[in-house]
DNA sequence: CGATCTTTGACAATCGTTCTCAACAAGCGT
DNA sequence: ACGCTTGTTGAGAACGATTGTCAAAGATCG
């Protein structure tokens, strides 16, 4: 029951500190390949699964449904508006609307109340990029 | 490119508003069938794709990625409080949340922003049925 | 160092969803 | 009502992300 420190392990939390933004296991596991460390891709989403369950990688579900990670500065609470074409995150708190949706969501009934709340963009430099 | 109305279409348009609430295409398709209707699971996809398409049902994605569809009485934009139980939804409009939301990601330079923002639960009655 | 016990990785298996393509049927004109 | 044209259907294959399998490998501890 015990982690263990795996060199494996160790590097995805390196690729993850490295990319930055959001990004598929797909990618991360291309990175460390390209990178020359031989990692298989089970193994990135098994460390990928057990670093948000610890809290330690936020996720998210892209557009088309793939689940994407990101190491955030604050480990508190919070949104991200993200770039669809190349990932890139801005982390963003609203507690006007964490209260809002707290409220709606007590006055139908409602228990174990969860809330998704992300914005999708394309960049400045993404929109630039595409003429 | 004219759409055509077919049994299987109406099919799905009729199971959809006797269910009310948000579905996957798999139960969708479950229901025709055990009503008698013999519908292609394909069928019921791209049924759904287009009246997606048309604005006439809601999309959204369930916790682990599944796609719900609903016909929603209203056809603006608006959001959901869903049970993520029995799929129980409460329609909800946060004219505070969109503006909100467009002022963020307008002032971080992204465009063509899109929002995601529905609220998960578990409704009363499904709190009740697990004791 | 050795025993223990988690972790790894190549591959198979799942699961939702989309694709393929021949058979089929709406809608239109006659 | 009758073909024609063309969008639609359905069974099954294909797909893509993710998870399961299980024997071999390696971390940790005494």
């Amino acid at each position: 029951m015990t982690a263990r420190m795996t060199r494996q392990r160790t590097a995805v939390v390196e690729a993850l500190d490295e990319l930055a933004d959001f990004r598929s296991a797909q990618q991360l596991h291309e990175a460390l390949r390209a990178r020359g460390e031989s990692v298989g891709l089970a193994t990135v989403y098994r460390a990928l699964q057990a670093l948000a369950e610890a809290s330690e990688v936020d996720v998210l579900r892209a557009e088309d449904g793939e689940s994407l990670y990101r190491r955030c500065a604050r480990r508190e609470h919070h949104h991200h508006l993200v770039c669809r074409m190349c990932g890139r995150t801005v982390e963003i708190d609203g507690p006007t609307v964490e209260a809002w949706a707290s409220k709606v969501a007590a006055a139908q009934g409602f228990d174990d109340i969860e809330h998704t709340i992300e914005l999708w963009g394309t960049c400045a430099d993404c929109r630039a990029a595409a003429h």
